[in-house]
DNA sequence: AGTTTTACATACCATTGGTATGATAAATCT
DNA sequence: AGATTTATCATACCAATGGTATGTAAAACT
């Protein structure tokens, strides 16, 4: 078999692309090995170095669409809440949906976990910045400009939020008492209502 | 050369504990191969295979050494702070020392970067939880007892500020304008205080 | 129709973590 | 003290890994 047409390529790429995100959660980054995502998705090496460039290259391109669904989810729903009368609501809601996502385990071992060990520190900033971060810093900045916190504290307070926001959602694996997704969301809004 | 006395030996294994934690911290995990730690050692892979079962096995020791550190050094400064008359400044305190050990390249690179992917989320949480996740809790229930936080919310609250701490720390590597110790510290005592 | 390019498949390669074997001197035993 | 065991490596080897080079046949283009 050699050439395809070019609607059978971008099969073969998205069976590899499937196979590898499913890999990559369920066995890790190194755990997932080149010849067993390609034989997960039924092709050989061959095709999968002809659509990505590397594994870690494929692996960024998973990253990037778990993190572009989350996006898209917590910005939908922050944005369904914010005409409310409470200033705290869209963030809240955005929040919310987000816990849904870190509980996951794709989004747990593939972003949150594998991510900055693969990407390494600076690549890892800078994407999680443009994602992530910049989600928060958005809410917070609504936040003050309401008056509800002070102007300037808002790029550190993000910074801490987002992570706080992280480690939540790695907290919900664990069958440990006292720890859901509602006594988390609680401890949240509580900090975040405590800030004046 | 062959057998040395166990004095030898011991100097043996922590020349390659040293080059291990050194090429851990510059390279990374995968990046420090055994060739090159062995080699920055001035020994061989069989001594190396001898002193340790596994690369993993050896960088699970050197991540252990750095929290360790980390921890004795963040304790004492909280106890230092202990008698204050400010009921948080225990715990402020236990937070600026954990910042100067969250902003060094090596904490960060092995322990916060490679350790939860190295170890997987289930050994990571176990190991973490012992250190970190215990500290803080017993700054947070510190503060519940003295009524100035709920009982109930102890365990979330601390889950959410301990990731928020470990996050602050990656954010001190960036040169971002308005992310430094200070504003980082401000803001995470802001919240703390926050808390009602 | 002929040429080029795309989409793979296969064979190959260097490096990796890890193991098996061997060697030698120190500890230990008798 | 001599014999035996055992600790401490060094070296040779191994299977698996990510990645590359090469080949090839069909599609796409001119």
């Amino acid at each position: 078999m050699a050439k395809r047409t070019s609607e059978q390529a971008e099969e073969t790429r998205r069976a590899i692309f499937d196979a590898a995100r499913q890999l990559f959660e369920t066995e890790g980054y190194s755990g997932a090995s080149i010849a067993s995502i390609v034989a997960a998705a039924g092709t050989t090496k061959g095709a999968l170095f002809h659509h990505f460039a590397s594994k870690e290259a494929l692996f960024l391109e998973v990253w990037k669409s778990l993190q572009l669904e989350m996006d898209a989810d917590t910005r939908t729903a922050a944005a369904a809440m914010r005409s409310k009368d409470d200033p705290y609501a869209a963030f809240l809601a955005g929040t919310r949906a987000y816990f849904k996502w870190a509980a996951t385990p794709a989004y747990q071992q593939i972003v949150l976990i594998d991510g900055r060990a693969v990407m390494g520190l600076a690549r890892w900033q800078e994407n999680d910045d443009r994602l992530g971060r910049n989600n928060v810093e958005q809410g917070v900045r609504y936040l003050a400009r309401k008056g509800l916190i002070s102007e300037d504290g808002v790029v550190p307070l993000s910074v801490i939020l987002l992570n706080a926001l992280n480690g939540a959602g790695f907290a919900l694996t664990r069958k440990d008492p006292g720890i859901t997704e509602d006594t988390l969301f609680d401890a949240f809004e509580k900090l975040l209502r405590g800030l004046r």
